[in-house]
DNA sequence: TAGCTCTCCCTAGAGGTACTAGGCAAACGA
DNA sequence: TCGTTTGCCTAGTACCTCTAGGGAGAGCTA
């Protein structure tokens, strides 16, 4: 009986990788014990439960997509800076379409995927360093930038925009030109 | 041996209220039998699969739904219009968590849910008539408004903005406003 | 009205998934 | 070297999807 060195890290990094091959709805607990040559059985002395294993994911795919924010993000400000996460967020869906899938299930807030949620949420907001909004115009920003990029990205991936011979890149670089407008412009309540 | 009087309306609207009671995820060829009182393996008389009865259920809330903001945007037009359809979206997301979860599946644009699809776009590109936009810009921001919609709506539901504590009705009226601003002033390309 | 057919739901069963309980052996620490 | 711990195993329960084939009620026909 040759152990497989299974470990929780290596268990959500080959599920998360998993679920951009065959989709985030198939990664099961017995596909995962597949991959480690291992029984299933053999993974729950790891994970909980199923459902840990998917807020695992979750929070490697929102640590992973905050990191490539911020990096992003270093030393850029106003539309230079909404374009370059903007950009992030709809390459790291199209690159990991499992682990994007991942981010969209429902997050306790003090869960280890809720705090990478806030840092995501955190780094959203650094977006507006150059667009000097006060509050709570600043909060509704954030989530109305969120929302764009979140609704963009989804719609594309459902297939939503297929209907339209319109090139989705040039609906998405406009639409970032309208974000920046209204940024600038941010109409008086 | 009763007659249950299974019919594949009847099953997909049972579906339907159940996914919103339970979550689509939980909705089972098992439990909707249960619901009929009646043994799995009699549904497959109606359905071809699991996978069928999902779809339906996604094109019976598509149909639902545009039906609503049909009636919503009559005799409407411009910020109006782009009002009543935000808040039909909205309201229908929220009155129906199920259905909305439904719509989120990969559709086929030529099965009868992608027909209410793309009813559905035609319907958000009619939110425009006050606006007086040209193409492609046209197209671009029926993007953008579908995607802002879907994205907060979704965003919401799954507690993306519980950790702050600015109220989300006032952000999503926020929101709407600068949408509004952002079609009267599109920016030139 | 008697019989025939069709439709609807049944049982049985194969195969997959989640998860628990308990066992055995490899790896590790004293 | 000898426990002890750890990691994977088998066995088993429960639920899910879906297929095959059987029986009985409902409606049509003579």
């Amino acid at each position: 009986m040759v152990r497989a060195g299974v470990t929780v890290e290596r268990l959500v990094e080959a599920a998360a990788t998993l679920a951009d091959e065959i989709g985030f709805h198939n990664v099961t607990v017995s596909a995962l014990a597949r991959v480690f040559g291992v029984r299933p059985a053999a993974l729950y002395a790891h994970i909980r439960d199923a459902e840990e294993l998917r807020l695992r994911v979750a929070a490697l795919a929102l640590t992973e997509l905050a990191d490539r924010a911020a990096a992003a993000l270093a030393g850029r400000a106003g539309k230079e800076a909404l374009v370059a996460f903007a950009s992030v967020y709809r390459d790291y869906a199209k690159e990991h379409p499992g682990r994007y899938a991942a981010m969209q299930v429902e997050i306790d807030p003090r869960s280890p995927a809720g705090l990478a949620a806030i840092r995501h949420a955190e780094l959203t907001r650094a977006i507006l360093r150059g667009y000097e909004l006060p509050e709570p115009a600043q909060t509704d920003a954030v989530r109305m930038l969120h929302s764009t990029f979140h609704g963009y990205v989804s719609l594309e991936r459902a297939g939503g925009f297929r209907h339209h011979p319109r090139a989705v890149d040039a609906s998405w670089s406009r639409t970032l030109d309208v974000l920046d407008a209204a940024l600038k412009n941010w109409p008086p309540a």
